[in-house]
Order: C-alpha cells, then sequence, then structure tokens
DNA sequence: CGTTCAGTTGACTAACGTCAAGGGTAGTGG
DNA sequence: CCACTACCCTTGACGTTAGTCAACTGAACG
C-alpha cells in the first residue's frame, strides 16, 4: 500500500529512493501531499558525535529519521548526563517540544534525516487527519516508552536493564532492517558510556554486565560492533518483557 | 474567559459547580459542545485506594480528573511497584492507552473523575480542533513529564528525587488551589511506600531523606499530612529545576 | 612506532536496601 | 472515655549493589 504510492513517484524524486518510506510519517501522503510537504523542509547530514539540536535551542523543526541511530539526551549542571532515547530510521523526533528543547539530540553514527517546519508541519497535519493521527500514535508510543523506561530506572537491577536494552536493540533493528540481519546479531554502534548513560549507569558496570551475559553464554561479541544473542529466552526473561523503545507506536499502526 | 463559557449553564448543570473547569480539558469546548461530551459519559467516584482501571485493562474510556490525586503505577511479575505518575485535578487520565492498559491507576485519596468513552471523545475530538490541540497539549505534556522522570530516576540521588518531588507537589498545588493554601504549606496524602515507588527508593529512605531534611530545617511536618517548606531556595537548589510532573503542560496552553 | 581512546578488570568505597525493633496515631469496640 | 489494635512511620545495625579510582589492554590513527 505505501510502496504503491511511492511508486507513482518520478524517477528523479528524492523520496523514492529513500529506505524507510514504509514505516516513516510521511508513508500516509499520497505524492502531491508528500511534495508540499517537503517543500518546506530539507534534508540533514549529520556526522557521527554531530548534534541535531542542544538543550535550550528554539524548538522549530521535527525531523524524521531516514538512516543511522540519534540519541537524546540531558545533562545536568554538574555534568551528569542521561540519554532519554535512542531513535532508529523511520522515527520521528521533536514531538517533544514546544517551545524550547529540553534535551539535546546527538547523532551515535552518521545519520540522514529529513527537515520540517514544525508550525507548517502542524498547519498540515490540521489539513490531513492521517497525518496528524500518525503523529498522534507515534507521540502516544514515545510516552508509553518512556513510561516503561520509567519502571525500568526506577526498579530493575544493571543486569535486567542491559538485558532488555538488548531485546529492544534486538526488536527495533528486526522491525528495521527487515531481512538482511542474519538470526539474533545485532548492531550496537552506541559506545559503553552512551549504552551506561542510557540505563542510569557507570561504563564499568555497563562491561561488567557485557562480560558476565558473555561468560553465561547469553551473548557473543562479534567483529564490528556486533553481538550475537546466544540465548534469547535468557534476555528475555531477564528483561520481564518491558519494551522501553516506541517502537511498540510502530506495531500498532 | 473560561468563566463566562461556565456563566451560559444551566444552574443545575454538573459543570456548573466544576472546581476544576478552569483548567480542565472541556474548558476549551462552548456550552453545547460541552453538554454533547457530557452525554457520552458519566461520572466516577473512588474511595481511597481504589482502583480505576487496572494493567491489563481494555483501554477504552478517557478520564478528567475533578478532585483528588491518582496514582498510575506499574507491578513487575515479582512483586516491585513503580508508580509512574501522580495526577491532580484538572489533569486528564487515559491518553496513554490504546489496547490495553499497561498500568494500574488508584486512587491516593478520595478521587471523582468525569468519564467518556474514548472512541467517542477521539471522534468529537476530530470535529473540534480545539479539543484535540488541548489534548495533544496534555499528552506531550506527559511525554516531557515521564521524560524529566527519566533523568530524575537515572541519574539523581535520594535526597535530590525527594527535593524534586516536594518542589513539583508545591508547584503543582499551588496552580490548583489558586488561593486557599498559605505560604509553603503542601498537603501530602500519599503514603511513604506512595513516595518511595514513585522515587524509585524504599520507603526506609524515603523516611531517613524526610528526617535529615526536617533536621536541616529546610522543611517542617505538620498536622494533618501536612508539610511546610521552610527553605525553598535549598529544595529548588537539590531539585535543579527539573519539572516531573505534566503540569508543565498546562503552563504553556 | 608511538599516541589516543574505548573497553576491561581489580580493589576499594559509598549509597541505598534489607531486616528488625520500637513509637506514634487513628480508628474500633467495649 | 479509655484500652486495643493495626498500620504507618521512624530508627538502628548490617548487607549488597553499583560507583569510584586506577591500572592495564587492545584497536585505530597518524
Amino acid at each position: 500500500m505505501a510502496e504503491c504510492r511511492r511508486a507513482n513517484l518520478g524517477d528523479k524524486h528524492p523520496c523514492r529512493s529513500c529506505a524507510v518510506s514504509a514505516r516513516a510519517v510521511c508513508n500516509t501522503l499520497d505524492v502531491q501531499a508528500l511534495a508540499e510537504l517537503r517543500n518546506q523542509g530539507g534534508e540533514v547530514r549529520l556526522s557521527q558525535g554531530e548534534a541535531l539540536f542542544h538543550q535550550g535551542d528554539r524548538a522549530d523543526c521535527v525531523f524524521s529519521l531516514t538512516s543511522g541511530i540519534i540519541q537524546l539526551y540531558a545533562l545536568l549542571p554538574d555534568g551528569r548526563r542521561q540519554v532519554i532515547a535512542f531513535h532508529f530510521p523511520g522515527e520521528f523526533i521533536g514531538l517533544c517540544g514546544w517551545g524550547d528543547h529540553h534535551c539535546t539530540a546527538e547523532a551515535v553514527s552518521r545519520a540522514t534525516l529529513c527537515r520540517f517546519d514544525a508550525a507548517r508541519f502542524e498547519q498540515f497535519a490540521r489539513r490531513k487527519a492521517e497525518l496528524a493521527q500518525s503523529s498522534q500514535h507515534r507521540l502516544t508510543g514515545d510516552l508509553i516508552a518512556a513510561q516503561n523506561r520509567t519502571v525500568l530506572l526506577g526498579r530493575a537491577t544493571a543486569r535486567e536493564r542491559l538485558a532488555c536494552f538488548l531485546h529492544d536493540v534486538h526488536h527495533r533493528s528486526q522491525a528495521g532492517a527487515g531481512a538482511g540481519a542474519p538470526g539474533n546479531v545485532i548492531h550496537l554502534p552506541m559506545s559503553r558510556i552512551d549504552i551506561a548513560d542510557y540505563l542510569g549507569l557507570t561504563k564499568e558496570t555497563v562491561s561488567r554486565e557485557f562480560t558476565a551475559l558473555r561468560q553465561a553464554r547469553t551473548i557473543r561479541s562479534r567483529p564490528g560492533r556486533q553481538l550475537e544473542i546466544l540465548d534469547m529466552a535468557r534476555i528475555c526473561s531477564l528483561a520481564f518483557g518491558t519494551g522501553t523503545f516506541s517502537e511498540s507506536a510502530l506495531a500498532a499502526l
């Protein structure tokens, strides 16, 4: 269905080659509406570690992530950092701000995004009910993910947090990649510090827990920042089934 | 402005006496639309400890809290509990669920709510743009609150968590009560266990931190579950200004 | 071939949790 | 009106988990 719509695009249309068109917000739009939406924005390319926006910036744009991984994080005055979310291709970024951004968005790996003017996007959504509904569903999904993370950070042990993280990354990269990734191998471009700041731990604790899982033959490290999950049942039982990613949102669409 | 609309109501109209009409979702509606919305639902009264809905229940209703405090919490299979949010009068409950509720909603103190059928509310919102916008703002506010809580639970000490909690309750009850509450006295109907489960701590740790703040003359206990904040500056500096309640949403409306 | 930085590991520490006992208070029934 | 009870809160002693500090390893880069 989404494919049908895209088939009508001219060969030179940039959305033609978009890898996430079937999953992105814009997939609800017909060709003409898509063109109209595109006119409002442009493309953003980020290299690793580059920021999309900073905590305190005016939130005047929204973004659809087409490739790479983006992390949102907050910095406390004394330098403590908390990663609020990792965003994967096909997801929407910027819903959580009217006014000023309360967090920084930074590329974990090289990333590309479609940028839209926030006010015009909202105006556009008022006319296109499907778009409004789609972005509301994503917002709801983000809320549920954030609330689930609250449970994880408030009540789970270090082992459980890591298992939950691995479970979610696995789940989400399945959804994303379609084919390609064989079996239970996942790609983890984020550093131990990023993971630690996401899970409310230190890099040392994360490292120790990785070692423990490796020694229990639950996971195995692979070259190129890849990780194979050998005992998925074990991971699932440690993760007590709580998804902390907004992926749940996409599933329900 | 909200008052003007309500002045047109008949004397017997139940919304006439609503204490939160100026702050609730329905405040955006004119008299006729209000009547129409009311026809879809009814009133719910809960005694202390009674549940509004349970984790796993079908999420087919949304609610506007008119009095009392509601807590949302998740239970893990082994009994660990995490309170996800406290909701205060004027706030909207149930946005976070299509499908099944992922948490339980329970009255901390005696509470009353307006109930609306979720599907019909949504349908209604499609026709009334103000309502849709208002509920979207509330949803966004809840997301920001949940994300801020992520920072608190991931990176703050016990002392900071408690200070942040007190700061937020103070802030929110100011917004709610209007006049009435003198100076910096707040009402805390929730138990130490509720607070502990909200802050990702144990009741003993919460109790010890209360004692420490009391001994430092930062707070003072008052009869009737009331608490006076003596040194607000100290509370604010410990709370590093992070609001964890969805109240921020209301402020921006 | 050295430098740098991410990751790992070990020894020690601090913060919070656990377990257990005692005290205050409100509600209940004689 | 006063005991009785139950529950919540507080406090102390001790245990455990994860944090801190520091050294070492190995891969990436110039």
